[in-house]
DNA sequence: CTGGCTAAACTTTTT
DNA sequence: GTTTAGCCAG
């Protein structure tokens, strides 16, 4: 007997939902590309729900923000069906879904006094950790010159690794900083340091959300209390996850006992995260009896031609764990690996057949363009502004890293947290006159005061900053006495800002624009807490051109990183710089894990079409400088991934323009060769 | 002590 | 093409 809400569901993600309801055993699933991962995991959490268990006592950890949200409106649709007049309370009380960090730094609030913590803790996103680290290493003296020492965001990225995989500092330098290594002892130091930093500021960053939380889950009385508020614990993207993050989870479930872990390890692309693929498979093995392992691999989003070329760039790869891709969807067009003689030439070509498409009656937002770095859409996002053809880009550099939002923020956090010292230090040497050694006194005053309140309205300004001082310090005391109330301290914040924007900044109207925006997004927020707590865990993650973020109902073309493209979607999909040196980046080709990892990243990408797939080849292509006196252009050659037995026989391969390339190209062969060494020297006569 | 200047280094992907 | 350490004048 199956109920009905489950009867479109084929045998194996019927197997995967029903499993284990009356006796939570753990389980794996193994889900391949398209093989409807989501819908199956939303289908299992509503079961659980209608099977009796309580959607307060599940945990969903995502990937991002955004799953989280998508997999609650999922949940609520099915509800729909079966609950109808509950659907909504139980999509409003899966309340802990979320990241790996936005429920710990979430859980810690909950249980801030018990483990030292103050509840008011602000959290520092990457540059600002960057910051911290660069001040402490400043302070250390390991920034005199004579023997240059790894930059901050060397030392970060250093020490990020070394607590998300759990390794000791000497295997990290090893194995992934060799030319660090013999600093090994300075880092710990300035590790050590930045860690007591963190502590007396009252600040945590990333990596601290998942540590504290882990740590926590040590402590006899505290653990057993976390654990016990959970039944249920569905993890999707496993593949994505380090061992800190399973440490927590095996920690939460020490036996098994109703977790769901769901991934492929064919789409594991985050190891620069410390991300690593034994998560997902050895995950079975921590249990006895080990866990249930339930294989997805129909796949049901693209076309055949498109999965098997897929197929084939994925069974080249060293090493390769199980399942063949089958598609339920049969099509006659090939994909396309496209020849084109340079970025421009690229970004022309996109346009037109997104244009063409559109004419077929495929929406923009059916289209997706896909790239390895950020800056690569670059050339493309001029033509489509060229020819007013509306786009939102995902991934890459922030809306809240430009240096006008960081200012505004910084004074928040500040008035939030007054011994956050980045945020302070970046705050008072926005007034012409305070430099950072005003910045270190009024800190240190800060720092060392019982009451830092008073101590900041007792601080005497140096001369130089004396004029613009008394409206920064009632600004700031405004803020900290609540006296005006969210979201108007964020105004009162601009104006306070206002004058400095003007005067430090030529293009001052349009970081105006940038901060009428911040003013949008904060208004959306029910405090200053939230607003910023939210914002530094899931910042907005998409950026549009300067005429303004689309409304939801526009229509619009999807530009992003491959990286933020994961569990998407597209009916039409092209991929750009299909190049050695792009994909794989030559900034990867070191080790042979890096190199799989960039194949497995060009799977993923091709893996997000459904009907239509585009790889484009540029002939030449924009490398930015490669050290020293290094070329801007460079010849490239088709992605090594792409052997040519796979281009001819899985692609439909093209040269584009195709007349100037072909007719023009041939007929001029035919005729007399043109003697250039003859015009060269003409030239100088 | 600040702020303007020069020379040199660094440049992926993201919670 | 952007950020950062260091130098120097006020």
């Amino acid at each position: 007997m199956t109920a009905p809400y489950l009867a479109a569901l084929n045998p194996e993600q019927r197997r995967a939902v029903e499993y284990g309801i009356d006796d939570p055993a753990p389980l794996l699933v193994v889900a391949g590309a398209g093989s409807g991962k989501t819908n199956t995991l939303a289908h299992r959490v509503a079961h659980l729900i209608v099977q009796g268990a309580d959607p307060r006592r599940i945990m969903l950890l995502t990937f991002s923000r955004r799953a989280a949200v998508e997999m609650t409106r999922r949940v609520e649709r099915i509800a729909a069906h079966v609950l109808p007049d509950r659907a909504r309370l139980v999509a409003d009380a899966l309340t802990w879904s979320g990241t790996f960090h936005a429920i710990g730094a979430r859980l810690l609030r909950e249980h801030a006094e018990q483990i030292g913590l103050d509840r008011a803790f602000t959290i520092h996103d990457r540059e600002d950790s960057a910051d911290l680290m660069n001040l402490v290493r400043h302070d250390l003296g390991f920034s005199k010159t004579d023997e240059r020492f790894p930059a901050k965001n060397t030392c970060l990225a250093v020490y990020s690794r070394a607590v998300n995989a759990e390794a000791p500092l000497a295997d990290v330098l090893a194995s992934h900083f060799p030319w660090c290594a013999g600093r090994e002892n300075e880092l710990k130091a300035l590790f050590g340091a930045y860690v007591e930093a963190k502590q007396r500021q009252n600040v945590l960053d990333y990596d601290d959300l998942l540590l504290y939380w882990a740590q926590m889950m040590h402590i006899d009385d505290i653990a057993p209390d976390i654990a016990a508020r959970f039944d249920h614990i569905l993890v999707d993207e496993y593949q994505d996850t380090n061992r800190l993050q399973a440490s927590i989870l095996l920690a939460l479930k020490p036996d098994g006992r109703g977790l769901t872990v769901v991934g492929d390890d064919a789409q594991s692309i985050y190891s620069f995260r410390a991300a690593t693929v034994r998560n997902i498979l050895d995950f079975p093995q921590h249990f006895s009896p080990p866990a249930h392992i339930i294989t997805l691999d129909r796949n049901y989003r693209s076309t055949q031609p498109i999965l098997s070329a897929a197929n084939a760039v994925i069974d080249l790869a060293a090493e390769r764990h199980k399942k063949n891709l089958r598609s339920e969807r049969a099509s006659a067009e090939r994909p396309q690996l496209v020849c084109v003689r340079d970025e421009a030439d690229q970004a022309r070509y996109v346009a037109e057949r997104i244009l063409e498409h559109r004419e077929a009656a495929i929406a923009l937002k059916h289209q997706a363009v896909l790239f390895r770095a950020s800056h690569h859409s670059g050339p493309l996002e001029i033509e489509l502004t060229r020819r007013n053809i509306p786009f939102v880009k995902f991934g890459g550099l922030k809306f809240l890293e430009a240096a006008h939002i960081k200012d505004v923020l910084a004074f928040l956090r500040f008035a939030e947290n007054l011994r956050d010292r980045v945020s302070g230090f970046r705050v008072i040497q926005i007034l012409p006159g305070a430099g950072p050694a005003t910045a270190a006194r009024l800190l240190d005053r800060l720092a060392a005061a019982p009451s830092p309140g008073d101590a900041l309205t007792d601080f005497r300004p140096p001369a130089s900053s004396a004029a613009d001082w008394p409206a920064f310090a009632e600004a700031l005391r405004l803020v900290r006495n609540n006296a005006v109330g969210w979201p108007a301290e964020l105004d009162l914040a601009c104006r306070w800002y206002a004058p400095h924007l003007e005067r430090r900044y030529e293009d001052a109207k349009m970081r105006e624009a940038d901060l009428l925006q911040l003013a949008q997004i904060a208004s959306t927020y029910a405090s200053r807490q939230r607003f910023l707590t939210e914002l530094t865990l899931d910042p907005p993650s998409a950026t549009s051109d300067e005429a303004g973020v689309p409304l939801l109902d526009e229509d619009y073309v999807i530009l992003s990183t491959i990286h933020s493209a994961k569990g998407q979607e597209w009916k039409s999909v092209f991929v750009l710089n299909c190049v050695d040196g792009c994909i794989p980046s030559d900034l990867a080709v070191g080790s042979t894990p890096e190199i799989e990892e960039e194949r497995r990243l060009l799977y993923v990408a091709m893996t997000r079409a459904k009907d239509h797939l585009h790889l484009i080849v540029p002939q030449r292509f924009f490398a930015h400088q490669q050290r020293g006196n290094g070329d801007r252009h460079m010849y490239a050659v088709r992605t090594r991934f792409i052997p040519e037995k796979i281009a001819t026989t899985l692609f439909e391969q093209s040269a584009w323009p195709a007349a100037a390339r072909q007719s023009g190209s041939a007929a001029k062969l035919a005729a007399k060769p043109v003697d250039i060494a003859a015009r060269l020297r003409s030239m100088w006569r």
